[in-house]
DNA sequence: ACTGCCCTTTACGTCAACGTCAAGATGCTC
DNA sequence: GAGCATCTTGACGTTGACGTAAAGGGCAGT
């Protein structure tokens, strides 16, 4: 049995994802009741297999992107249903264009708010070189926000 | 008195806003509870300035990318503050690089997920024009969806 | 003066995405 | 076999961002 088979049947704990992820137990079954996922059972455990993995990905990253659950389960769905013949089929690929074209909006809409940011932030440098240049961070504050994006802080976007 | 000058000046009523930028005016009365936006009065109905109306166009962009309202009032009160101070804006500062930061990592999350969708449409593309060639969309289908964006659709991206 | 229409405030309802117990099953280990 | 950790399934609570209904003020037209 090659390794590539053994990694493909490597089976996860929900804590084992939890851990990975960072999410908690009670999300990972909140997803499953919502039908996003639907890990097999070992006496009543659940146990996820890289297919559940995957999709548990593709979960998070539609979160941070700002989809919702629902959004995000018609997407997985379309995934799955391709096998249903040309038309189901059809009809995902015109789904997936319009999500695309959302997302891509989406990206406007950031690349304008980084813009409008990076506009305050000059002011504000200008302002502060000219009274209290003692006061404007230096390289050091830059590594640390590098350091963070790095190392543990894949989804710095949500501060709550 | 000039053009810009009386531009300047002109005042919007709730009803307003509410047309141009399709929100309910229940959703303006609660960002201004919140203390996103203050208008003035004229007896008892809002008069909103070309300011709340900036304030408002930066509430909505602020929105579209997944910011929590709690969130665009803090950048919102930074953008005011600012005379309060070079501390203050030397704190301003660093928030708004944080922010910054955040938008860039979600521009990342966004730029990842229209891959994966193109992936998919590439895939389903390929197999269509295999096996029902008639069904793939065409020219058609792409200036509906130009055209949905350029007219009256900014926001496609909640379908909610 | 009466009818509408739009404005106002107050207050309760709702929906998504979980959090937070509660109560019980399973398995390890000392 | 008693304790402990970790799993399970309910079921109710919470937070954010409004929706919606109730009750009334103000002004235009007839």
């Amino acid at each position: 049995m090659s390794q590539d088979l053994r990694r493909l049947e490597r089976t996860f704990t929900i804590r084992n994802l939890c851990v990975e992820f960072k999410v908690t137990p009670r999300a990972l079954r909140f997803y499953e009741d919502k039908g996003l996922l639907y890990p097999a059972r070992e006496g009543m455990n659940r146990v996820y297999n890289h297919r559940d993995r995957a999709r548990l990905q593709l979960i998070l990253r539609g979160k941070r992107v700002g989809l919702s659950l629902s959004e995000i389960r018609e997407i997985l769905d379309l995934y799955d249903e391709n096998d249903g013949g040309a038309a189901q089929m059809a009809k995902s690929l015109k789904k997936f264009r319009e999500r695309i074209a959302a997302l891509e909006a989406q990206r406007e809409d950031i690349d304008g708010a980084i813009e409008q940011l990076r506009g305050g932030c000059e002011r504000m440098e200008r302002q502060l070189s000219e009274i209290r240049p003692d006061l404007l961070p230096q390289a050091d504050d830059y590594d640390q926000v590098l350091r963070a994006r790095l190392d543990g802080t894949p989804d710095a976007a949500h501060t709550a």
